[in-house]
DNA sequence: TCCAAGTAGTTTGATATCAATATAAAATGC
DNA sequence: GCATTTTATATTGATATCAAACTACTTGGA
């Protein structure tokens, strides 16, 4: 049997309309966009995202990063360890929980952040001008939104 | 210094607005929802894109279907490997160019598809329908399109 | 013809991802 | 108080991801 056993109908809708598919595409290019972007600083787009999340008044615990994250808990527990071995962060156990630990920012992680959240103010304006180009359907502060709900 | 050094404001519109971010959470959220999907098959999100990719007429190059994916080659070179140690596909040399392989569907890798092609129609339907309940807004066809343009 | 430049794919090394499992501490029920 | 259950995190193992460097082949030009 050469021909597929799946109709062919079946094959486009697939390609062409999941949503999986779609987020992922989009998640790598522009995971590696952002990627290249802090890459002189030594920072991944996700490590920038993490550091960012505990650069204002809270302080989750690690369990709770993840959450926000939309990470698995053991997915946190591995990038905790490499950001708190550059020095960037240190893993405090929480007072009223012995189980529970808090990352929270070192000296190291709040000048590295501060140094990377223009480049990211700069390529996120470039973004939205490549968006407001290409489709002026949806305005990118919503389009996050949306993104973050999906799943 | 106890306060962060970047502006309370700079902090938040990073969090609440960072397409890169939005991006990951939501490719995260599916890659879950969609490898649980296909555990029951050993199947997980990525393997079944790339495959559906394979069920069509299409048969590219393993250079052309990363690009397709939006993946890096060597990330490509990994998921063919694997695959093809499963028996779902053989990577045959191109007869023109010798440095270039063609992945090619087995049987056993179409058996396969035909048993998953079921289950993601289901699952899919079921996202469209959450979709319409939180926010109306957008199509999730016109969604998939504008996730596939993003980067 | 032959060499230089470009192209297709692979390998290596680091981090990311998650399931399954393990460990320790907290909370619950009796 | 003590046993059971739940919760927070860590460990292991497999795949995913990409940059950098590599090999082998092709192409273009002298």
């Amino acid at each position: 049997m050469q021909q597929s056993s799946l109709p062919i109908e079946t094959v486009l809708q697939i390609r062409d309309q999941c949503l999986c598919l779609a987020a992922q595409r989009a998640a790598r290019k522009l995971a590696r966009r952002f990627d290249r972007l802090f890459a002189p600083l030594g920072l991944t787009n996700g490590q920038f995202s993490m550091l960012v999340a505990l650069s204002g008044q809270w302080q989750p615990r690690l369990g709770e990063l993840a959450e926000f994250l939309a990470m698995d808990a053991t997915t946190m527990t591995a990038a905790a360890k490499t950001l708190e071995k550059r020095g960037l962060l240190h893993l405090i156990p929480d007072q009223a929980d012995a189980r529970a630990r808090r990352p929270v920012l070192t000296e190291a992680g709040r000048v590295l952040i501060a140094q990377a959240a223009p480049l990211w103010c700069a390529e996120h304006g470039k973004l939205h001008a490549e968006l407001a180009e290409t489709q002026a359907s949806t305005d990118p502060k919503a389009l996050a939104q949306l993104l973050s709900q999906l799943g």
